[in-house]
DNA sequence: ATATGTCGTGAGACCGGTCTCTTTATATCG
DNA sequence: CGATATAAAGAGACCGGTCTCACGACATAT
């Protein structure tokens, strides 16, 4: 066993054209194919390559051509079924155009977000999707931009920015799901967010730094207002980050002395924890109250009763922005577009019909 | 706006040399943190970085040192929870020691995983993290080791390569949950994997190409055995690889003339298809059949009955691949060795106590 | 037969860092 | 005060590819 002993310097070009008897030159040509080659020596030198099993330094090939055929991609955590769903879009978008994919966890917050894009950067990526922890707060992605990588923002929009974003068609989402809650008789709805309550509380809509959790708050809170329905904002909630705080939020919610009868949850990880806070308070889904979850996440149709979601086609917008990259890198021609993808209510049995 | 018109040549080390008037070796001495500068000509350097927006090329450096920083994992599907879990643990693993990591997704099929591997490989990652899609062909994992890149396996075993691997503790805990059904009066138990039943059904349990599908069915048929229950081979199942071949999986399974009170999934994803075939079939667990899955998935706990399930501890697997992996790339002198992370049952309410 | 063009090959610069070796300036000592 | 040690800075090779350019051989044109 001679393995670890000898670490083996890696075979390169010049090896492989010493072996075959031609100049570097040469070689090199066979085994990066490019320019024009006879087909003996070219024979040769592909012999020579296989004896030697050589495999080409990608470092070093991307150091001379400048593209590197990654793409970066920083997401807020992998682990959420929304990201994991994006990934896999921006992946098959990536793998079909030749380019692979390299993703960054910033878990949601700034500074890490902030290095990973450094980092990215400093590996050369050829292109960077971007999910912004925060919609006001974006100077290291001017950087991006002034280095001249292509950016696609995903799921939320920074307009400061002149840059692509794909998103979903947030604002529309919550005016449907809120829509069919009040066409379903229900008066007084809460919306819950897993977004850190910084500052307490929730003063100024706009001020939300994340451009998707502030899109939909939007959408609701002018359903309630066109129906007439009194202080919307009361009924916005924020931080339910963990299942603790969750049930907490819910607690303090659903012992107001006007409680709501129905939820809406900003993504499918509140969800969960919501579900699991009326579950444990014993209340019934939807006698008791009823929620709308954002994301078609596995857990919402094996429950009883399943769960009514706003579909968020995910894929989709993970395949968009993959594409919308690639054209980008390969400098098609196209406006700075914002992109939305247009999200599905999906009724199912989680929302109770009430009052007559 | 004067972006893409001049897609700017990056900032080099030369290029602040010039501009801080010192040579490019002092520069990339203050730059790369290396080597022994003045105070002053370290202040004067960075000033001039800061200046010209300085970010160093990291390919150019992996080049040179011969490190890259970036650890690959190649999995068989990023969106199961198995491995987004796993993922995690290895990227915190890979953070905390100053590695970033570079995820491949083989869709569990053979060709995909070894370009992948190549892929890594020509990247010049510093380890390799793999769970192969089938343990009886590795020469693709033999050419890693030849290539003096560390190597861990992951989820799966391949005796015949002389290389870490971190598993659970598949046998037992299937021992373990096919017990756990005996004690609870089970008799007639199947086991369901989502394997492809390639050459049509399972004449050799030996020749399951996968070692913890292999180690669990082996387990569950050796409790079998030992109870005295007749025929274990015949109840063991593979191809439930979508909704509908589990669809169909199950509906013969409980027609047989001896149709099994337990079912056993071999993965979270398995066991979500059981359920809603079991679901879509009008029957209630566990007073119709019983039903125990791998994996603490989020699903598996809001369903009513939540479900009884085996823990495999994926994050701390994930995690501790990692770990190994990086202590193989620091050299550190460690046998080879096969790491199993010990599983636990978890009891809750699918499975139904029968005879008296 | 000489000029022109094309094709295949070789030589060597280059990408942007690291790192070794050499040179220069300053400090320490007898 | 000269000799030697030591610290700081500079020069340039190197990593492994790509790619431009130069060159020789042969084919075609004149």
């Amino acid at each position: 066993m001679e393995d670890s002993a000898h670490p083996k310097r890696a075979v390169t070009v010049a090896d492989v054209a010493k072996a075959a008897k031609v100049s570097k030159a040469t070689a090199a040509r066979v085994l990066g194919g490019y320019g024009v080659v006879s087909a003996k020596i070219t024979d040769r030198v592909m012999a020579a390559a296989a004896a030697l099993e050589y495999r080409p330094n990608e470092l070093a090939r991307s150091m001379s051509t400048g593209r590197s055929g990654i793409i970066g991609v920083v997401v807020g955590d992998i682990e959420n079924a929304f990201f994991s769903l994006a990934v896999r879009g921006i992946s098959d978008a990536a793998r079909l155009a030749g380019f692979n994919v390299i993703i960054a966890n910033s878990g949601e917050e700034l500074d890490a977000e902030k290095s990973a894009v450094d980092l990215l950067i400093g590996k050369r990526v050829d292109g960077l999707i971007v999910t912004p922890a925060r919609c006001d707060s974006f100077d290291h992605l001017q950087h991006v931009r002034r280095a001249g990588v292509p950016l696609v923002l995903f799921d939320r929009a920074i307009p400061e920015l002149d840059v692509d974003a794909v998103t979903g068609d947030d604002r529309d989402a919550a005016i449907a799901a809120t829509r069919y809650l009040i066409g379903q008789g229900h008066r007084r709805l809460a919306y819950v967010s897993a977004m850190d309550a910084e500052g307490g509380g929730l003063a100024n809509i706009g001020r939300i730094s994340n451009s998707a959790v502030r899109e939909r708050v939007e959408g609701f809170v002018s359903v309630l207002t066109e129906a007439g329905l009194p202080n919307p904002l009361h009924y916005v909630r924020l931080g339910a980050t963990n299942q603790q705080q969750t049930d907490s939020v819910i607690k303090r919610l659903l012992s107001d002395s006007a409680a709501p009868t129905a939820l809406l949850a900003s993504d499918s990880l509140v969800g969960l924890r919501i579900f699991k806070s009326l579950q444990s308070l014993g209340l019934s889904i939807p006698k008791d109250v009823s929620m709308i979850s954002f994301l078609d996440a596995d857990w919402t149709n094996v429950t009883v009763p399943p769960i009514t979601i706003v579909d968020q086609r995910v894929y989709e917008m993970g395949k968009l922005a993959g594409e919308r990259l690639i054209a980008r890198i390969e400098r098609t021609p196209l406006a700075v577009e914002r992109l939305r993808v247009s999200t599905n209510l999906v009724v199912r049995g989680s929302v109770a019909t009430i009052g007559r």
